[in-house]
DNA sequence: CCCAACTTTCACGTGAACGGCAAGGTTGGG
DNA sequence: CCCAACCTTGCCGTTCACGTGAAAGTTGGG
């Protein structure tokens, strides 16, 4: 309870949309149709009503792309999966305006579990993707067997 | 120049267009816009030119929905992906028409260097959904550092 | 041969994921 | 205080990947 005010430096500057956007490789309004689509909100707006945006923004950004290009991950699916975590997000806030432990704690575990949860997903992905990976390669050993075989009857 | 019309049996039966489309998991409407995108074309076409389609084009259909629906690639991806066969495919009919040993290998080598570059393709997006993985992972290992860190200062 | 069920091409409609512009307000250096 | 450069909220346009008829032709069992 001794020093009141805690919320000092939060160090990283705050960026507006297209510092933003280039910083994690999207454009302005691609990140206003992810806030319309609910998936990120900005940390903070300027007097003036401009989105201003700090780190944790950009990681979230970050990992919205990734999930869309890398992924192939639609929108709709990325909002589902970041689901938990916007609800979680505005725990966020909480997490940062209460300093009971045990708050902070459902908080964590909350965000542990959300993790699990997209690794899961992703994991799953990466198993069908294997699964194509090990088809094109049966594929691959037949064409060289029947290789093989032309080489037998009628060597070159 | 023996034996003139050597079509003989080709084993499986040829489906329509609904028919194939089920047998794979898509529309036909999907099946049609494929062709003309230029990834496929039936086997063949019957006397008042119904699509009729072969295994080995369902074997490329269900190919097409793994890349579309797993790997999350556009039909712009997967026609650049399917370029190389796509010509060898016209080179399929080549193979069953030539007897001559050295066509048939050129064909056949030409394929399995397609389907390298196909699992090269795949494997590199396994290893950007595996360094999303990680990326998610040690978050996930941040967050259960500080869980134990507030566990230890605040026991319960 | 007949007819219901399937298919053809052509064409317009739709939802997702933005691009781009207009009309206005905000910032911040000089 | 001024103004160029940024931002705001609409709102309409566009591309992709199909959906959905319409109008006509094909298939195949009875």
């Amino acid at each position: 309870m001794t020093d009141a005010g805690v919320r000092p430096a939060e160090s990283t500057r705050l960026l507006r949309i297209h510092e933003a956007a280039a910083e994690v490789g999207l454009t302005a309004r691609s990140v206003r149709y992810y806030e319309e689509l609910g998936l990120l909100k900005p940390a903070a707006r300027s007097e003036g009503d401009y989105r201003l945006y700090d780190e944790s923004d950009l990681e979230r950004l970050r990992f919205i792309k990734g999930l869309r290009d890398d992924a192939g991950f639609s929108l709709a699916e990325i909002s589902q999966l970041l689901e938990d975590e916007a609800a979680r997000e505005r725990d966020h806030v909480a997490y940062h305006a209460t300093a009971d432990p045990r708050e902070r704690l459902r908080i964590l575990r909350d965000r542990v579990a959300s993790f699990e949860q997209q690794t899961q997903t992703l994991r799953t992905k990466i198993g069908r993707l294997q699964a194509m990976v090990d088809e094109t390669e049966a594929r691959r050993q037949r064409s060289l067997a029947r290789i093989a075989e032309i080489e037998r009857q009628a060597p070159e």
